[in-house]
DNA sequence: ATCTTCACTACAGCAATACTTAACAGTAGG
DNA sequence: CCTACTGTTAAGTATTGCTGTAGTGAAGAT
């Protein structure tokens, strides 16, 4: 159908009405003249005159009538009228909440950590977080890295601290924090030559700590023989408690002080670097980017 | 300022929308696929696409995720949705009131009438109108024809029912009824020759209808002499049987009968033309027309 | 494995819209 | 009458919104 021949909306499903035109229609409303209304708005009086003539058009009702010199609105109308307050505030109020959305004070995060971030290194940045930014929904999951980074490539979680992965296809990776990995003997045995170690409970196979475990082990010769697996720190080092083997567990949660360790020489094999990952194409959620900064600052 | 600058409306005082966009948005929400939605709109994809990538552009915001093939909207948005569905619901509600108002369904009428159109004349198209249109607001002012010109120029009246006057610039004048009118002699009094006529009681000098009448009884011959005035034919009715004098009414206000004014000879001197007057530029007030239909008809 | 379908996007071209400035016109008050 | 103040109209320009066509990439079929 040819537009130019539907004169009227009549026909028609919905009125194509501007906010902007609404917005010149309560400001009219609210002043007295056009020109202190166009004023207002920060446009000219002949914008506004010839805005508000499209929407009368539109709409296919006379809304105004003239007095002397100005113009006013028609008190038939005061229906219309409404509607336009109606609109004009709530879109004031989008306005606002876009704004804070926008900024990253209000939004949802999702992020996921591996247990030693979320308890001991970032713990004290997210409760921050939380404080400054109230309004934020924070939702955190706590797992092992692995499947935090398929989350974070599925789109499930706006961002992740987990180990440094080796394929990095699709994300942005910054390190965070890099901890050392710290050799812990079942209770009584003393560290000595590497080939002494062993049997080991270690994390389970297919975890990239696992990995950095191994292989540091390996290059320093012991002998990795695997007789207990599990994916919690705390379980390991009850393990070792229990005499069933030895450990290797990242230093904060071996449960050993600073000094402990220092004191033994060896006791540290490698280091495992955590980093923050967030898909590539990340311009897209200011809570997370505010986010992110807190926990880097 | 250039407006090519400001790349966003962060600045800026309100979003500027088209519910059409709006409408979009909550297409999508209530449909599978972009597709689908477009089809209920009866737009193309691609308009559809475009559309709400121009209302994400304003927005600021991403709305819409990727998942597999479909693109469908953030929870993150609910708000800015919920904020599209009550605006697009308003403005459904406003549409189907211009429709009303349109087709004069709703809408105000402000009325004019003198006393013997409105009590005798109009007073069944009146009530008939009424009952059709139960939600438009009918407002009836009574007064003399002068008074209720005066109105009509002023735009404080959208019609009025007059005798025909003679001036007749910026309105339009249609005929409604042409009612004679009656000498009426005092209680006793035969009407003889017109000479023997007199003294008078009349409709008060600027009457329109009193010129007519004054004009009349001179063609006639007749002395005008006139002891009392007023608007009112009841009072001008009740002076003659009081013997103050004779007097002049329109037949349905006479109080005669109309078997009791033919048997008089003489008895009609003149008549009026009792005609609706609009301002001439009416193309703005559909209640006002659908009164005009159903008076005339 | 490739082919097809589906769901959406990119681009060109065109009409309509929304501004701007400048010139105009009607009214009120000296 | 002149002036100041309304709002409107005209002309020019940038932006917008649409259609149609031609992609692109993911899901499913053969």
């Amino acid at each position: 159908m040819p537009r130019s021949e539907r004169q009227f909306p009549a026909e028609g499903p919905l009125l194509n009405l501007t906010v902007q035109q609404l917005a010149y229609l309560v400001a009219v409303a609210d002043h007295e003249t056009f020109s202190e209304a166009a004023a207002s708005l920060g446009v000219t009086t002949s914008a506004l005159s010839q805005g508000l003539a499209e929407l009368e058009r539109r709409i296919g009702l006379p809304l105004f009538e003239r007095q002397g010199r100005r113009q006013v609105l028609r008190d038939e109308v005061a229906d219309v009228l409404a509607y336009a307050q109606r609109v004009v505030a709530d879109t004031r109020d989008l306005s606002r909440w876009v704004a804070l959305a926008r900024t990253g004070r209000v939004g949802r995060v999702r992020v996921g950590m591996i247990d030693a971030a979320a308890v001991h290194h970032l713990h004290d940045a997210m409760t921050s977080f939380r404080a400054e930014h109230p309004d934020v929904d924070l939702r955190l999951v706590v797992a092992p890295s692995g499947e935090l980074l398929d989350q974070v490539r599925r789109g499930d979680l706006d961002l992740a601290v987990v180990v440094d992965p080796m394929t990095t296809d699709g994300l942005d990776v910054v390190h965070v924090v890099t901890e050392p990995l710290v050799i812990v003997a079942p209770t009584g045995q003393r560290i000595g030559a590497s080939a002494t170690w062993g049997p080991w409970v270690l994390f389970p196979r297919g975890s990239r700590t696992r990995e950095l475990i191994e292989r540091a082990l390996v290059a320093r010769g012991a002998v990795v023989d695997v007789v207990a697996e599990s994916h919690q720190p705390d379980v390991l080092r009850e393990m070792t408690r229990l005499g069933m083997g030895w450990t290797v567990l990242p230093q904060a949660q071996s449960g050993l002080t600073e000094s402990e360790v220092i004191v033994e020489a060896e006791i540290v094999v490698a280091e495992r670097r955590l980093v923050l990952v967030r898909p590539t194409s990340r311009s897209d959620n200011p809570a997370a980017d505010q986010f992110t900064e807190a926990l880097l600052s």
